[in-house]
DNA sequence: TCCTGAAAGCTTTTT
DNA sequence: GCTTTCAGGA
């Protein structure tokens, strides 16, 4: 028996030494995946003599490349005693990657046969969005009735179905718009020398299927594929596994791992049921599972089995561990979001008081970005290192954004979105007009923006020189104003200056050329214009200056034509979110469910457990069964992130676009069976005490309130922070209900600080219900008005409390309900 | 052309 | 509640 498989269970095994012809891998969270993959590449290379630029490996981040790399180094030098170092060496060649940077890698090669100069970027999705608003505005489409967001998201999600701009077709109007921009818009990329991440993978696909001598070239370089996190393929994607294993050469020998319950990225054109595909493609294929787990308590598990086995059309396991019990999960209620983040802080503290556990064993994880917010505001008050993941995005800010637009025009001048971003950042008297005119001038002469501006500077002469081919007469009549003309010809000179000190390697990093392009732009002195604000974002211009750094003249990475700025760029642009995860930064972790997958913490915290949030108000809207089955995937990616101890959070109130919103509990709460639960009596109870607590306050002499101070005294509330006002009742009465002009109210600030708060007059006191009217409505019966308001487009919006049902939102038009 | 304040829009999730 | 876009005046 192998070294590199001992250890192994018999699954595990097989799957590390089956190393010919396709296999599919259906590993559940915590199996030991990543450690089947690693050993597996180990074992193909150490005892089966498989070259290692004969592999090439899939991961879903570039992070997870990186480690796997380093892993497999470890590995193979622990077994076979070389250091770690010569055996980084001894695997180079190895290609381990994302699909996209795979794909990227082999378009940077193939550039000619796909039509762009070998110089082009990769635009990001607010480079894309941009780019499709400019090409709405020159058909003369109208913005706000297709948004060109949505017009994009369609576009992407033709591209991941492989459908190409002469292959779409409508069938509404909506469809047959995006269509008329999708071919405009594909155009347009061309004619910036850039691609978006969907071109990566589409283009990618087009290249294999119609070149057979670069598909064979490929299927030479890399018969052995291996891919994790196989559910998350597209379309695109598996067709490009597709074209690299199967005809001519017909390797076959494709290793794929994946769990269809963590499919979660259907989005953007993730389809689980790829593992079907495969079935079917592949009928010899050896098919193993991996079910015992290695990473969590049973109790955990038992909470992960009984919520994902609520969804349709998946093939069941049965998940195991030897890890023992373990403690029951918490599920806790907050008054709003600002004691759901007390509350987890609390715990924290706690846990940490114990000296078991450090603060990089805990993980916070929710649905939306906009959630960390709170948790952010009560880590810092309490001073607990927390980090925090994604969010605004250090790439998407704008210094940073600025700054690589900068670059970008350098390297690819064609580039008219990057040119249009920065040509009057800083300002320097070059506004919408004179942009409008420059781009029309450019489309007149058949010339990029940036060539257009070097006519105005060098003169129509010397650049049909350059350009080698004629220009129009045109280009011997710029339209523009004195004033407006002899801003551009400063800012070309300047442009002229950058191009020829980047073209004639005239820097010795990346940092280097930024710094000579930053300053004589004047953007740093822009910047820094003494403001708080300002040094901040210097700061992160410092924080992009490292990174720039190192990318040097001469660096190894370097391939053939590569130039330091050329791969910066590239990098650049497919960074993810969980490049930023670093374990040894011992900081709690704050991150969205969708990030935390492939990871593991001891302790999790879900917070949001609330309908509308998760599952999302979106999913809820859509009505489609799938929607909400990916909704309970996440839920249960979340659940199986924990090893020891988990925590489901939900808000009685919460703060959405600053309106106060009454909430009701997850559904997967009520999925999982009381007895694996602490904190909480059962779902129904939970239910009515959210009922007590909506109507009780006004009628204190009712009954009901006798029935919520039981409630209240049985347990419900028994683990809220002592940082919860008295009683959190009063407050929210006051927030909406009394629609007094100017009306100030009390709200429970952070630690328990009560803090004054304007909340404008409501408008229109027309209302057809208000707080504590008794209303019946057709399904849920008799229940009590909470509050009611009136929504933007004019109709009422009524939140009721059913006792028994719980806290439903209504529409006043619709709903048919009726006053008692 | 640029700056300011008001208004609108926004939040799924990511390469 | 925060960010981007828009309108109007200097």
């Amino acid at each position: 028996m192998s070294n590199i498989t001992a250890n192994l269970n018999e699954p595990q095994k097989r799957a590390v030494e089956t190393v010919k012809g396709p296999v599919l891998v259906l590993a559940g969270p915590g199996s030991g995946k990543t450690r089947v993959l690693t050993r597996r590449i180990a074992y193909m290379i150490e005892e089966k003599g498989i070259a290692p630029w004969n592999i090439a490996a899939v991961t879903f981040t570039n992070k997870a490349a990186g480690e796997m790399r380093e892993r497999i180094a470890l590995i193979l030098s622990e077994i076979y005693g070389a250091p770690p170092v010569g055996q980084t060496q001894r695997l180079s060649g190895l290609t381990i990657g994302t699909f996209h940077s795979l794909c990227a890698r082999i378009l940077r090669v193939e550039t000619t046969h796909i039509g762009f100069q070998p110089n082009w970027i990769i635009y990001d999705s607010a480079d894309q969005v941009a780019l499709v608003r400019a090409v709405m505005r020159d058909l003369n489409l109208d913005e706000k009735r297709y948004p060109p967001k949505a017009i994009h998201a369609h576009i992407s999600k033709s591209k991941n179905d492989l459908v190409t701009p002469e292959e779409y077709r409508s069938t509404s109007y909506f469809e047959e718009i995006a269509g008329r921009v999708y071919r405009s818009y594909q155009d347009s990329l061309l004619a910036n020398n850039a691609m978006d991440f969907d071109d990566l993978l589409l283009r990618t696909v087009l290249l294999l299927r119609n070149n057979l001598d670069v598909r064979v070239k490929y299927q030479r370089k890399w018969p052995y594929l291996l891919v994790d996190e196989f559910q998350d393929t597209n379309s695109a994607q598996y067709e490009i596994l597709r074209l690299l294993a199967c005809e001519p050469t017909n390797n076959r020998n494709l290793f794929v791992v994946g769990d269809e319950d963590q499919s979660i990225y259907r989005f953007r054109g993730a389809d689980y049921r790829n593992v079907q595909l495969f079935r079917r493609d592949y009928p010899e294929h050896v098919e193993i599972l991996l079910e015992q787990n290695y990473r969590s308590t049973q109790i955990i598990l038992d909470v992960a089995n009984a919520l994902i086995s609520q969804n349709r059309n998946r093939t069941p396991k049965r998940l195991h561990t030897d890890n023992g019990q373990g403690v029951p999960v918490m599920v806790y209620e907050a008054y709003n979001e600002v004691e759901e983040a007390a509350f987890v802080a609390d715990e924290i503290e706690k846990l940490l008081a114990t000296k078991a556990f450090t603060p990089g064993d805990f993980a916070v994880t929710y649905r939306t970005n906009a959630q960390s917010r709170a948790l952010e505001e009560a880590f810092v008050m309490r001073q607990i290192k927390y980090k925090l993941i994604g969010a605004t995005r250090f790439y998407e800010r704008k210094e940073i954004k600025d700054a690589l637009a900068y670059l970008r025009v350098l390297h690819n001048p064609a580039d008219s979105v990057s040119l249009e971003r920065i040509i009057n950042e800083p300002p320097r008297g070059i506004g919408a007009k004179t942009v409008e005119a420059l781009r029309a001038w450019a489309e007149e002469l058949g010339v990029s923006q940036t060539d257009a501006l070097r006519i105005l500077h060098l003169g129509p002469v010397r650049m049909v020189e350059e350009l080698g081919r004629p220009l129009p007469n045109a280009a011997h009549s710029a339209p523009f104003a004195a004033r407006a003309r002899s801003a551009l010809v400063e800012f070309a000179t300047l442009l002229e200056e950058w191009i020829a000190a980047e073209r004639a390697v005239r820097y010795d990093s990346v940092a280097d050329l930024l710094d000579q392009v930053l300053v004589k732009a004047g953007y740093i002195d822009d910047l820094r214009d003494g403001s708080e604000e300002g040094e901040d974002r210097f700061a992160n211009l410092q924080e992009l200056r490292s990174v720039a750094a190192q990318y040097t003249q001469g660096m190894p990475a370097l391939e053939p034509g590569q130039t330091p700025l050329s791969l910066f760029l590239e990098e650049v642009s497919l960074v993810s979110d969980s490049d930023q995860i670093d374990e040894s930064a011992g900081a709690v972790t704050l991150l969205t469910l969708h990030t935390a997958k492939g990871l593991e913490y001891p302790i999790v915290f879900i917070v949001g457990m609330e309908e509308g949030i998760l599952p999302h108000s979106r999913s809820l809207e859509s009505g489609d069964p799938e929607d909400m089955d990916e909704e309970r995937r996440l839920t249960y990616v979340g659940v199986t992130r924990a090893k020891k101890r988990l925590y489901l959070v939900h808000c009685f109130r919460r703060s959405v676009w600053g309106d106060s919103n009454v909430q009701s509990p997850s559904r997967f709460l009520d999925e999982i069976p009381t007895e694996l639960l602490s904190g909480m009596v059962d779902a129904r109870r939970r239910r009515e005490a959210s009922y007590q607590r909506a109507t009780s306050w006004e009628n204190s002499d009712s009954s009901r309130n006798a029935a919520l101070g039981r409630s209240q005294t049985g347990g419900y509330w028994s683990g809220r922070s002592k940082s919860a006002p008295p009683a959190a009742t009063p407050v929210q009465s006051s927030a909406k209900a009394a629609p007094a002009s100017g009306s100030t109210y009390w709200s429970p600030g952070a630690g328990g600080k009560a803090q004054k708060t304007q909340k404008p007059a409501a408008s229109g006191g027309d209302l057809a219900f208000k707080r504590r009217d008794s209303v019946q409505h057709p399904s849920f019966g008799v229940g009590t008005v909470i509050e009611s308001e009136r929504t933007r487009d004019g109709d009422e919006q009524v939140t009721v409390a059913f006792p028994g049902v719980g806290i439903k939102k209504l529409l006043a038009s619709l709903a048919n309900l009726k006053k008692l």
